[in-house]
DNA sequence: GTTCTATTCCT
DNA sequence: GGAATAGAA
């Protein structure tokens, strides 16, 4: 009768360098836990794309414990509370986690910490946020030194194996994954998810393995959305499927270029985090000013935004490689990188809608929906972000669309578009567009102008 | 050693 | 505009 070590896991859904299980496992008999803690997260409640994921994860997690004749331990509630209670429950001597960064989680960890034994962990980032410090001792705010300096640092620490596990004598409680009904009833809007996704950390790191016979190409490919270049690792990683120690170790072995500006991608993965350790509320609140209220298009002035938004929402702007953008994330959860800029832009830009917005709008259609990663990355395209100004910079989404040669891209998410000839289709003139396809929301140079003049404006008259 | 300032650059 | 750094004061 040795008594077991709880270890609760977030999104850290792995047996493999996962340092919390690790270290439970050299103690003891090891009881894996999930909270589904909706109420901690307040509006940061998972969206229904990462519910969808998580359902697929905790399975998957599951299944992977289950070969070695363990199981995952379900709760629903309030995190630290349930946890507190297990830990009674079942004599626990200590409660392992990985460290994470997001607000409520901070306080979870907090409270929990004052009522039993928590040791946390560092294991979901390369480097532990807020280590990596300027010459003078203050966190970064800007990623390009802050990536010159951790890339310095690294690499860090050895990538763990998945340890041998003992069960604990008895077995307590837990909720059945089903009646947490985290999968769409009414309609099943994730039949395009089954069909792009496999989850699970088995699955993640074939995924990694695939992109690793791919990142020597990496450079040309991540920009051009009709090809298979990027990753495809966000979800993953987001929910812990596979650690970015696993990822940057498995790619040490590259040196090209395309590896190192993959590295990059996953060290600003770590700069967010950065981000949001130190400004807590970011992905909510516009860290630079740029006149607030008088920007942005607005209900209370009298401004109809929410034709606009569901005209964006739904992949109807008129704009064929933003509507293809849109519809990917609505059929897959997840869009490609260079076109969630185009997008980004054009909320923000074009229709002059507050980036909250989006972010938004992210948060619940996204797979990989990253709380630092989400509002860093809005608020970078804003310009109202911690580096520079960038609102003034407005994309063309039409140009982009033929830098980018997005054709086949906007033929597979745009059907209506299928049959136009390349020079018809990033742009297609009345003669071209179909019926059933809408005319643009707004001219470019029409919006280009309404935005640079709303900008001029807000900032001093 | 500490503060000031010039310079460079911002996924 | 302001963050980060390096070199001056």
């Amino acid at each position: 009768m040795t008594a077991p070590h709880i270890v609760w896991l977030r999104r850290d859904l792995r047996l493999a360098d996962q340092p919390a299980l690790y270290a439970a496992a050299q103690e003891g008999p090891v009881i894996c836990v999930y909270v589904l803690d909706d109420e901690g997260a307040g509006n940061r409640a998972m969206g229904g794309a990462s519910r969808w994921w998580l359902h697929h994860s905790l399975q998957a997690m599951d299944r992977e414990l289950g070969k070695h004749q363990g199981k995952l331990i379900l709760r629903r509630g309030n995190a630290a509370d349930e946890i507190a209670k297990l830990a009674e429950e079942t004599g626990a001597a200590a409660v392992h986690a990985i460290r994470h960064y997001e607000p409520w989680w901070r306080k979870a960890q907090g409270r929990l910490a004052d009522r039993l034994d928590l040791k946390l962990y560092d294991g979901n980032y390369l480097l532990p946020p807020g280590t990596v410090t300027t010459g003078s001792g203050d966190p970064y705010k800007i990623y390009t030194p802050f990536a010159k300096s951790a890339r310095q640092c690294l690499p860090q620490r050895e990538v763990l194996d998945a340890p041998s596990l003992t069960n604990p004598d008895e077995w307590p409680d837990s909720d059945d994954l089903d009646g947490w009904n985290l999968l769409p009833t009414k309609p099943d809007w994730a039949s395009g998810f089954r069909d792009a996704w496999e989850v699970g950390e088995t699955a993640a790191m074939a995924q990694l393995e695939d992109f690793a016979d791919r990142v020597k190409d990496y450079e040309d490919d991540r920009n051009r959305p009709s090809i298979d270049g990027s990753s495809r690792l966000s979800p993953h990683l987001h929910h812990g499927e596979i650690s970015p120690m696993q990822v940057w170790d498995r790619l040490t072995r590259h040196t090209g270029e395309g590896a190192e500006t993959f590295r990059g991608e996953l060290l600003w993965r770590d700069y967010t985090q950065n981000v949001i350790c130190q400004f807590p509320a970011y992905p909510s609140e516009s860290y630079r000013d740029l006149g607030g209220e008088k920007l942005w298009r607005n209900p209370n002035r009298g401004h109809v935004i929410a034709e606009d938004l569901e005209a964006w929402q739904q992949g109807r702007t008129g704009y064929p490689i933003v509507d293809a953008g849109m519809r990917q994330l609505w059929q897959i959860g997840w869009m490609h990188n260079r076109v969630r800029m185009i997008a980004a832009s054009f909320l923000i830009k074009h229709l002059l809608i507050d980036w909250r917005h989006g972010e938004q709008w992210f948060w619940d259609c996204l797979v990989d929906a990253d709380y630092g990663n989400n509002g860093v990355n809005w608020q970078w395209v804003a310009g109202t972000g911690v580096d520079s100004n960038m609102f003034p910079r407005i994309m063309a989404p039409l140009s982009q669309s033929e830098k980018f040669d997005a054709g086949d891209y906007i033929r597979e998410f745009v059907p209506e578009l299928a049959d136009l000839p390349d020079d018809q289709i990033h742009d297609p003139d009345d003669k071209h567009r179909p019926d059933d396809y809408p005319a643009k929301i707004i001219g470019h140079r029409e919006a280009r102008e309404r935005a640079l003049s709303a900008y001029r404006e807000a900032k001093g008259e």
